[in-house]
DNA sequence: AAACGTGGCAACCGCGGCCAC
DNA sequence: CGTGGCCGCGGTTGCCACGTT
């Protein structure tokens, strides 16, 4: 039934890499190329290897001009900020770092770079040893004053990691309002609109303009909080009472990285709003639980009717921030929206949509 | 000092997408 | 337009070194 193996795993050597195969690959290569395939390549060159395998050999370690060692504080920014704006598509983070290679960046992200940001609030999920423990996550304190100011916080950060994280818990523990709310989200397929911007504000992101709506309480007639900016990766609003919420495995207790996987979005002043997202995760499941049997949105800003507890939250790792004048710059003013739904990933957004509810405008950066 | 836990990475593997036929 | 098969992505596993109990 399952899929034909890609080559004869029978006659096939797995595990690391001896030098003598290392040198026979780069031998090889550096002479006749790859010669655009990578499954005859292996016999060609005299190799008891998967082609594959020498594929990913050579990309992440023999190719010239690998880069090996500490990533600099530059690069942190840089990985930072594009995963806040696109989420863990790896390979498009390696091509703004030139030498490093994605599973190097994926490596590191997981590793340390995730916990740089996140250390202070609550230890990330470990999947070693298949010590699945559900991190009892702690909702944030409730702060009641609110009018913190980060007027002149910039998008991505120009300060090394460090100190970013030190000014976002900080703004992050004092900046809900008394009153915010948890609505339900999900987003409809229509009237999304492709375009690209060039905004100062978000140079070169690829964004998504289009319908929001609140499942079963109506969005609050306020027009200043009916912009909602979403970062993180293609999920990140998926709807996912039925399960559409792809690529989790709901037999294992890494559901946990659902309940991670929340996102925050919050104003407090009526005449400055602000947007603010928190994602904490690593790949497309966004702000979904699933696993309950309700409508997981946890979105946390005053958007709707519905006051609602905190449930299932937790709330980590502050990623972007803009006010609503830059929203309303880009979504008017002849920004040009680019990228739309992107494959079958994307697609789960768009369950469990009833066109009668409400709708209102939604950015969705990924 | 042995067993156990953890971090760091390299490598693996399934899948979606793409493209040639 | 199918369809078969390769490519590359990204989530996951395996392994080793080292720290801790």
């Amino acid at each position: 039934m399952g899929r034909a193996p890609c080559c004869d795993k029978a006659n096939v050597k797995k595990g690391p890499w001896s030098p003598e195969e290392d040198s026979k690959l780069k031998e090889y290569i550096e002479k006749k190329g790859t010669g655009g395939n990578w499954i005859a390549l292996p016999q060609k060159a005299g190799l008891k290897r998967c082609g594959k395998s020498c594929r990913l050999r050579w990309l992440n370690y023999l190719r010239p001009n690998i880069k090996h060692g500490e990533f600099s504080d530059e690069e942190d920014r840089i990985i930072c900020s594009l995963f806040a704006s696109i989420g863990s598509r790896w390979s498009i983070i390696a091509a703004q770092l030139p030498g490093r290679t994605d599973n190097d960046i994926k490596n590191y992200w997981n590793t340390k770079l995730k916990k740089k940001l996140m250390g202070m609030h609550m230890a990330p999920p470990s999947h070693h040893h298949h010590h699945h423990q559900r991190n009892s996550l702690k909702p944030p304190p409730f702060p009641s004053s609110s009018h913190h100011n980060y007027q002149n916080q910039p998008l991505i950060p120009s300060q090394p990691l460090s100190s970013l994280f030190k000014d976002l818990s900080s703004t992050y523990n004092r900046s809900f309002s008394s009153g915010f709310e948890i609505p339900h989200l999900s987003m409809t397929s229509n009237n999304f609109s492709n375009a690209t911007t060039n905004s100062s504000l978000f140079p070169t992101q690829e964004c998504l303009v289009g319908s929001m709506q609140v499942n079963n309480y109506p969005v609050k007639k306020n027009s200043n909080q009916n912009n909602l900016l979403m970062f993180g990766s293609e999920g990140s609003c998926s709807t996912s009472s039925d399960g559409s919420c792809n690529q989790i495995s709901y037999d294992r207790e890494s559901n946990i990285k659902q309940e991670e996987m929340v996102f925050q979005s919050f104003d407090q002043d009526q005449n400055n709003q602000r947007f603010m997202m928190l994602n904490y995760g690593n790949n497309n499941s966004g702000c979904s639980t699933g696993s309950a049997g309700h409508d997981h949105h946890h979105v946390i800003n005053q958007w709707c009717e519905r006051p609602d507890g905190f449930d299932h939250l937790g709330t980590e790792n502050t990623l972007g921030y803009c006010d609503l004048e830059d929203v309303k710059q880009l979504i008017s003013g002849g920004n040009n929206l680019n990228i739309g739904v992107n494959g079958s990933k994307s697609n789960s957004l768009f369950s469990n949509v009833d066109e009668n509810k409400t709708e209102e405008k939604v950015m969705y950066f990924y």
